[in-house]
DNA sequence: TCTGGGGTCCTAGGACCC
DNA sequence: TCTGGGGTCCTAGGACCC
C-alpha cells in the first residue's frame, strides 16, 4: 500500500462512485406501513406466474431473492408477505434518491430506480475525499429518506458495481451480516477480486453466457486472462468478446453518461391463464396500446415504431414490428399498427403474454404527418391499411387527446371514461393548447 | 424451482442508395 | 452482362440489466 501522497492510487483518485438503494421496493411499502417492519415483504407478482422484484432482508433469510418465482419464495418462507408493487410512489423516491445524488454531482447515471453511477472526477478538483463524501451521502439518504444504500468507490465502474454489492447488509447462515456501508477498492484489492470473482460476478455475463464460458473451461476472471482477444471475439462476437478481455484485466472502457434519453416505451402482460382467441388477444391490444399512448404522450413524445411481442406457452417468442415515416402517440394510432400486425403472427399455441412497444422516438413538436399517397397499390395489405387507418386516427383525436389527457391529469384517469364518449353531446373545453369545442357531428374543431 | 415488467444493447441478414 | 463496397435503415431474435 501506498503511504505517500504522490507515489500510488489513492482513493482521491478514484473516478466513479456506485450507489445501491438496499432492498428498495421493498424498504418503501415496510415506510409506508409501519406494520410491516420486521417481516418478511417481498414486492412482484403474487400469482402463479410471478416473480419477486424486491425482498426484504428478512425476507432474504429465508432465501427470497430477486427474480425468484414467487411459488418458489412461498415455498421457501411460508409467511412470506408479497405486495403487487406501486411504482408510482417508487419514481417519486427515486427522484428525491437522485436529488441528493445531484447534490454531490450532475454528472451521474441512473441503472434502473434505485442505482447509480456517479462520476467524482470533479470532486478531486474540490480536494473532496470521495469516502467522506459517500458517508455524508449515506446519512443524507437515511435521514431524509430513511432508506439505506451502499457505496463503492473504484477506478472504473467494474470496481464501483462490485463494490456497492459488498458494501451492503447479506445474509449468512440466516443471518444478517452488517457490510461497511462505503467500499472502496484499493489496487491490492482489485488485484485480489479479479483473482477470486466468478466470471457469472461481471456485467453482461449472464446465464446464456456464464453456460458457454463454462464449456470452455472459463469458470474465474482470472481464466479469461488466459486467452487472447481475439479469441474472445470470435467465439462471443466484437461487443462482448472485447469487454470480457477487458474485465480480465481489470478495465472498463464504459464511461458515466449522465444524459441517456429513452429510447424506446413499452408495456406488456403475462396473463394469469393463457389466452388462445384473437378476439380476446385484439382486446388486450388495445388495452396495452393506450397505456403505451398515454406515456408517450406524457413525455411529448411520438413514436415511428410500433412492436408486437407475443410469448407462447412453451416460452418461444416472436415479435413483428413496423416502422412508419411518421411519429404516434395516439391510442387508436398505435393499435391499428399493432393489431395488423398481430394478423401476421401464427397463433401454434397459447399465449401466456402480450407485449407493444413503441421506439424511434422523437418531440411531438417535430412530428411531420405527412400527407397520404402512394399506399392505394398495396390497400388489400393489413399493414399498409392499418398505416392509414393510424395516420387519420393520429390526425383526427390530437386535440381531443390533450382535453382528455388534461381532464384526467386534473380530476384523475376515471373523470373520463372513454375519448369517444364526449362526442355524444358535445363539451367545450378551455386547455393550455387553446379553446377546443367538439360537438356530436365531428371529432376536431378549432 | 421455473421464471415479471421496465428497459438497453448487440447481431445478422436484407433492402436500398450511391 | 455481371459485378464492387460502404453506409444507412429496417426487421427479428436474443442476452442482459434492475
Amino acid at each position: 500500500m501506498s503511504n505517500s501522497v504522490s507515489s500510488g492510487p489513492s482513493v482521491l483518485d478514484a473516478p466513479v462512485a456506485h450507489v445501491d438503494l438496499d432492498a428498495f421496493f421493498a424498504s418503501v411499502e415496510i415506510l409506508d406501513d409501519p406494520s410491516l417492519l420486521g417481516k418478511a415483504v417481498a414486492v412482484g407478482g403474487g400469482g402463479e406466474r410471478g416473480v419477486v422484484a424486491s425482498a426484504s432482508y428478512e425476507a432474504r433469510r429465508y432465501g427470497v431473492r430477486s427474480a425468484m418465482p414467487s411459488v418458489i419464495a412461498r415455498r421457501l418462507c411460508p409467511d412470506l408477505i408479497i405486495l403487487p408493487g406501486r411504482f408510482d410512489r417508487y419514481e417519486e423516491y427515486s427522484r428525491r434518491f437522485h436529488a441528493i445524488i445531484r447534490d454531490l454531482t450532475p454528472e451521474y447515471e441512473p441503472v434502473g430506480l434505485d442505482e447509480v453511477f456517479a462520476d467524482l472526477r470533479s470532486l478531486r478538483r474540490l480536494q473532496v475525499d470521495p469516502i467522506e463524501a459517500s458517508r455524508e451521502l449515506r446519512q443524507r439518504v437515511a435521514d431524509e429518506l430513511s432508506l439505506r444504500c451502499g457505496v463503492g468507490i473504484g477506478r472504473n465502474k467494474l470496481f464501483a458495481k462490485l463494490a456497492s454489492r459488498r458494501a451492503k447488509p447479506r445474509v449468512e447462515n440466516g443471518q444478517l451480516v452488517e457490510g461497511p456501508g462505503v467500499l472502496w477498492v484499493s489496487p491490492a484489492l482489485e488485484a485480489q477480486w479479479l483473482n477470486e470473482l466468478e466470471v457469472r460476478a461481471l456485467w453482461g455475463v449472464g446465464p446464456a453466457t456464464a453456460a458457454k464460458l463454462d464449456q470452455l473451461g472459463l469458470r474465474y476472471v482470472r481464466d479469461l486472462a488466459r486467452v487472447s482477444e481475439a479469441d474472445l471475439v470470435h467465439r462471443f462476437g466484437t461487443a462482448l468478446g472485447t469487454m470480457l478481455a477487458a474485465y480480465a484485466q481489470g478495465e472498463d472502457p464504459r464511461g458515466v453518461v449522465s444524459d441517456r434519453v429513452n429510447k424506446s416505451v413499452g408495456h406488456e402482460e403475462t396473463f394469469a391463464s393463457s389466452l388462445s382467441s384473437r378476439d380476446e388477444l385484439n382486446a388486450v391490444v388495445e388495452r396495452h396500446a393506450d397505456v403505451v399512448a398515454r406515456a408517450l404522450r406524457a413525455q411529448g413524445l411520438v413514436a415511428r415504431t410500433v412492436t408486437l411481442i407475443v410469448r407462447f406457452d412453451d416460452l418461444t417468442s416472436v415479435s413483428r414490428s413496423q416502422t412508419l415515416a411518421f411519429g404516434l402517440d395516439d391510442e387508436g394510432a398505435v393499435s391499428a399498427v399493432a393489431q395488423a400486425l398481430l394478423t401476421t403472427v401464427t397463433l401454434a399455441g397459447a399465449v401466456r403474454l402480450l407485449g407493444i412497444h413503441a421506439s424511434s422516438l422523437g418531440r411531438r413538436d417535430d412530428n411531420q404527418l405527412q400527407l397520404s399517397f402512394g399506399f392505394e397499390g398495396l390497400a388489400r395489405d393489413p399493414r399498409a391499411e392499418a398505416i392509414e387507418s393510424s395516420r387519420s386516427s393520429q390526425v383526427a383525436n390530437e386535440a381531443l387527446r390533450d382535453v382528455v389527457d388534461e381532464i384526467r391529469g386534473r380530476f384523475g384517469r376515471h373523470a373520463v371514461a372513454s375519448a369517444r364518449d364526449l362526442g355524444e353531446r358535445g363539451v367545450e373545453v378551455e386547455t393550455q393548447r387553446g379553446r377546443h369545442a367538439f360537438g356530436p357531428e365531428s371529432t376536431r374543431e378549432r
